[in-house]
DNA sequence: TTCGCTGCAAAAGTTTTGCATGCAG
DNA sequence: CTGCATGCAAAACTTTTGCAGCGAA
């Protein structure tokens, strides 16, 4: 693949990402923003910048539970540097970042063990937020 | 909810999905199995059935990497007596299990450690399984 | 017999694609 | 200028829903 142009689209969408960070954004989502913030875009240009930037490594697409579109999250580049890990609260959606040596240790061990190589980048945990907890146990 | 009643449909799902124990399927690879196995249904019966299932925690639901509709697998009892975690390989779709006691510390430690519960059923990792990466690195 | 499950078809929602036009390089 | 990116509309897919009829309990 070429690489891409930057176009007023493409910058929308990877600020709109930016601005959101730590949130999970649909398509539809960036779409109703963009078009608040008198950024007019169409909804396929978002679907195939989004596949663009997964693919480049930019931004993370996952999928959250029981939800049957995809969400989209800017990765930053300190993301990259100091590896760490995610969970996202299956009753608030809150997304966390954590780092730990004890499981990436653990996490390391167990790639030797099994013959795999793990993508840390797709390291996703999913429970309850500390938040969501004390609220149901106050 | 009331208790599901026991409908042909109903078992031949789960016979299908346990019979591809290990496998992701998908609703419409279940109503291709059944239609080939003469065993007549309809697909907004799995929908719905499925949905059960998932509800009664017989079933997994999961959404693999770049694909926009949901894998279903069966949940056997041991796998829930035996806590363990789950690999899906990138490359080739594969579902590896593994044990690990020194990853399952290393959670609990990180739970207490950042206060949130972890849904320990709905770990899984991704990368590549050891079949593939021999393929890549002959 | 009763009420929940099924199957069909239609609707709703998500994602992709074809094509003419626009605009970055 | 040239060719990739965009926007629109239509198509392709996935999932849900309404409703009449079937069948498990």
């Amino acid at each position: 693949m070429t690489s891409q142009r930057k176009t007023r689209q493409r910058q929308n969408i990877l600020d709109c990402l930016k601005e959101n960070y730590g949130k999970n954004l649909t398509p539809d989502e960036i779409l109703f923003i963009l078009k608040k913030q008198s950024k007019p875009i169409g909804l396929s240009t978002i679907y195939r910048q989004l596949n663009n930037l997964v693919e480049e490594g930019l931004v993370r697409r996952c999928s959250l539970e029981g939800q049957n579109c995809s969400y989209y999250q800017y990765v930053d580049e300190e993301c990259l540097d100091n590896e760490h890990y995610h969970m996202i609260c299956s009753s608030c959606s809150a997304l966390l970042h954590f780092q730990d040596e004890n499981l990436k240790k653990a996490l390391f061990k167990a790639e030797n063990k099994n013959h795999f190589i793990l993508n840390s980048q797709k390291i996703v945990f999913y429970g309850k937020c500390s938040k969501c907890l004390k609220k149901e146990n106050p």
